[in-house]
DNA sequence: GTTGTTAGTTGCATCACACCACTAACTATA
DNA sequence: TATAGTTAGTGGTGTGATGCAACTAACAAC
């Protein structure tokens, strides 16, 4: 630390400013039981215990290259998971944001993911974790600090997103059919699509592709599995 | 400085975490001489001495209450100017991003504005100060730090907004004529736009308003005066 | 075989927009 | 006074993306 101060003292205005205490938040979101969830940690010590909160931790310059190894860190520590897509929402920060400092920011990461794929069992420092449907984490005053705000502002631009079929996100199994992919994106926006829309917009965009002669067969008429194209 | 890490100490870890260098940076973009522009400071003082830079300033947490406010005070120092319609574009970080810190977080701040409101003579720490077409700017190093490529994400995301026609924008006038209006739009975006289509489109998101009587009387046809619609 | 359900396709209406053409209003100049 | 030149403003038409609806196909269950 005397380091940093050293370093900072190099600046211009040769004074020393203290720094805001700066954090890294997760919105990860996923399809549980046919809703848009949520991951949710429940806070243990002050402020705000007993209440639930967005996973975080704190920037380590010590052990992070840049922001988004440092929210790599976090979703490895906290959640044992890897976020391939993991995209910055936005900054909050000023006074009275946390009580243990007297000025924090916030970085903000959401991302989408298969809440198969998530092991709630592992990893340090896990406190009771849990995917809350997004419509409950809405009601008032069920999140601690602002975060019920993140989670609005996380949904509206993953909607957004998903409007424009931006596809592949971390949402998406190694093989899907269709009709899934379809009701993976209703569940997540919120409202129904168009069947023949959708797999046009779909097929112009050209981000899957059909896996030969593999189909899924269920109950009714087989279904043509798909599989992500690969990156050009 | 002790006040604050005596209050990080109080995190659940109970360890000083010593805290990225926080600065902010302004993308300030404008149109002058036909062309789009971006506000530079000549760098007096290491590292990058003599380049050219956004302007910016550090996060002050004795001073400022929120990031915006930073902003707007960063903007109030070196520009002399508020900045009405800023957004917040991103949050750059990470070791060896900002020589004066073994780590640095930038959070970066962008906004249209009008050149004429702008006087570069006044404001405290006012280094060279020039309007510089992004054309220009983005020739390779020509800008300290990474700016090129947050001016870069800026004129995108920008253009994006104007694509959409998600006026009203810092960069207009009290009163402005369509035609006006639609070149600021076609010198901002780098292309020509259709005459019918825009307005059309202008008047179906009916952001602006004519003001009854009001004509700009110049070399030829007069044209009708417009102003922004109150916000409702 | 019949029914029910999902998979997958096709045709048509609609809407936003680009492209093009036109009229209107003024100045400047002959 | 007439004509040319320039900008202001409007209207028509084609096209592409999308919503809506109807259709066929393929399977399981009965």
């Amino acid at each position: 630390m005397i380091n940093v101060m050293k370093k900072i003292t190099q600046n211009s205005d040769a004074k020393i400013y203290p720094m805001p205490f700066t954090r890294i938040e997760l919105v990860v979101m996923s399809v549980v039981n046919d809703c848009l969830s949520v991951l949710l940690g429940k806070r243990e010590q002050a402020p705000y215990a007993g209440l639930w909160a967005l996973p975080g931790g704190v920037v380590r310059i010590d052990l992070d290259a840049n922001l988004e190894a440092s929210a790599q860190r976090v979703a490895q520590e906290r959640l044992a998971i890897q976020m391939p897509y993991l995209r910055q929402q936005c900054a909050v920060g000023g006074v009275s944001r946390d009580p243990r400092a007297p000025w924090a920011v916030s970085i903000v990461y959401r991302a989408l993911s298969r809440a198969e794929e998530f092991n709630p069992t592992a990893g340090k420092r896990l406190d009771a974790l849990r995917w809350c449907p997004v419509d409950e984490a809405m009601a008032d005053n069920y999140l601690a600090f602002d975060h019920q705000q993140l989670i609005a502002q996380a949904v509206a631009a993953t909607r957004s997103e998903i409007d424009r079929l931006e596809l592949p996100f971390g949402f998406l199994p190694e093989q899907f059919t269709l009709g899934e992919l379809q009701t993976a994106c209703e569940i997540m926006l919120g409202r129904r699509l168009d069947k023949s829309s959708f797999r046009r917009r779909i097929d112009e965009r050209a981000l899957i592709e059909p896996i030969e002669g593999e189909m899924r067969i269920g109950s009714f008429r087989p279904a043509q599995l798909f599989c992500q194209k690969a990156q050009t």
